[in-house]
This record gives C-alpha cells, sequence and structure tokens, in this order.
DNA sequence: TTGAAATGCAAGTGAATGCTTGCCTATTGT
DNA sequence: ACAATAGGCAAGCATTCACTTGCATTTCAA
C-alpha cells in the first residue's frame, strides 16, 4: 500500500474516508481509539494494521499528522490539502490557465 | 474498469483529473477531439479506448454527461458531485452529525 | 526485570484497476 | 453503394491495492 501518492488517490478508498469522518468528529485519537470508535460508531470492522496502513497513507499525502508521547501516537486530520482538490474544476471556464496545472 | 461508483474513486486516476482539466478549459468537446487536446495540451498520449473508457466512468458518476448528435457526442463537464466532496471534512469539529455521514 | 500494552515492519494473497487488442456498429459524404 | 469517420463492446494482461499473517520493537506498570 505504498503507492498512494496525491491526495486524490487517499481519497479513494472509503475505509480513509470514514478514518476522516472519526477525526473530524474527534482529533486526536491513537489507533487502537480509532479501530475502537470505527467499529461501534460506523460499523467498521477493519483489522488494526489494516487502518494502521490506511492511517501511513494519510500522512504520507499530509492528510493527518502525527504526534508522539510515549508509547501512544496520536493522529490529527489535517484539511490543508483539501482545499485545491476541488477549486481545481470550479474555475469559471474560458480562462485558459496555461499549462497542465499541477498534479496531472 | 466498471468497479468504480462513486466521485471519490473516479478523481483518484490522473488521466481523469486531466480529461476534466480538458473539459473545463473547453467544454463539450468530442472522443477525438480530447484524444487529441490531451495528447497536444496536456502531453498525455492515452489511446482512443483508454479516454473513452475513462469518460465512462466519470459519467457514471455524474461528473460528465453526454449529447449525442448524429456521429458525434459530446461530453460536457458537471461539477456539481464536487461540491460536498470536500465540504464533508471542512466542517467545525465538536458538532457531531449523527450517522456515518453518507458515501461510506 | 518481567510482562503487557501500543505500535511497527514485511512478505504474501485475492481482487480491482488501467490499458491494450481486436472486432463490431452507426453515421456521414461522395 | 461504398468508403471513411466517430464511436462501442469485450476479452486478456500486468500492475496496483487493500488486507491478512506473523513476528519484532518500544514503552509503561508492577
Amino acid at each position: 500500500m505504498g503507492g498512494v501518492t496525491d491526495a486524490f488517490r487517499a481519497l479513494a478508498d472509503p475505509t480513509r474516508r470514514t478514518i476522516l469522518d472519526e477525526l473530524t468528529a474527534r482529533d486526536g485519537q491513537t489507533l487502537f481509539e480509532l479501530c475502537a470508535r470505527l467499529a461501534s460508531n460506523h460499523d467498521l470492522a477493519s483489522s488494526r494494521q489494516a487502518i494502521s496502513q490506511h492511517l501511513d497513507v494519510l500522512e504520507s499525502v499530509g492528510l493527518v499528522r502525527t504526534r508522539r508521547e510515549g508509547r501512544y501516537k496520536f493522529h490529527e486530520i489535517d484539511t490543508a490539502p483539501l482545499e485545491p482538490i476541488v477549486e481545481r474544476w470550479l474555475r469559471r471556464p474560458g480562462s485558459d490557465p496555461g499549462g497542465t496545472g499541477e498534479t496531472g
């Protein structure tokens, strides 16, 4: 699961979207907290390793930041990468911006 | 390529994003027009069939609408499905919206 | 220090994905 | 009618993806 390089691909998976939902409802959760709350609040019964790998993906694209304290690792959502995503196509047509945009 | 059911997955592919870029710059293109302009304006050398399949995906999730005239089929971008995508996580935290949102 | 708790690492597997290949249908122009 | 144009359908292939499995590492409590 290491090939995901941009926020678009990161958002393609429903489990990762639900993780962002959970972090929006309660930010700064640990991996175990997330596993428990995803199961009870979202009927999502993924394994710990699966959720951990999803968090790695979300962190690699900047949608989640982590903060380590002892043996705990807290995960915080960062919505900054979300803003340019949709605005890319909401610009008024007719004004050719020139090149190929950015990401490809 | 028929398994893509939601706009998130449709946006996961770079080629599909470039197609939306092209339709933003010049709406209502045919398949052949798109192939030519994607090659010249975006250095994207995908085959006609590949682009056609991508357009099928974009249409199936509502990001592209088509209009048939004789042997031509014009493709128009529809940004309506883009709006709720990001706002899903831009809501202020603390206000638990209740269920699991919608898409999953 | 010993064990439990929280997390990390990595190989393997089945399914989905993007693309190609090859042929077919429909419409237009001469 | 005939060829050319624009597009459609479907099978096959290589890659990527999400997940599992199994074990290792780090931290804390008793």
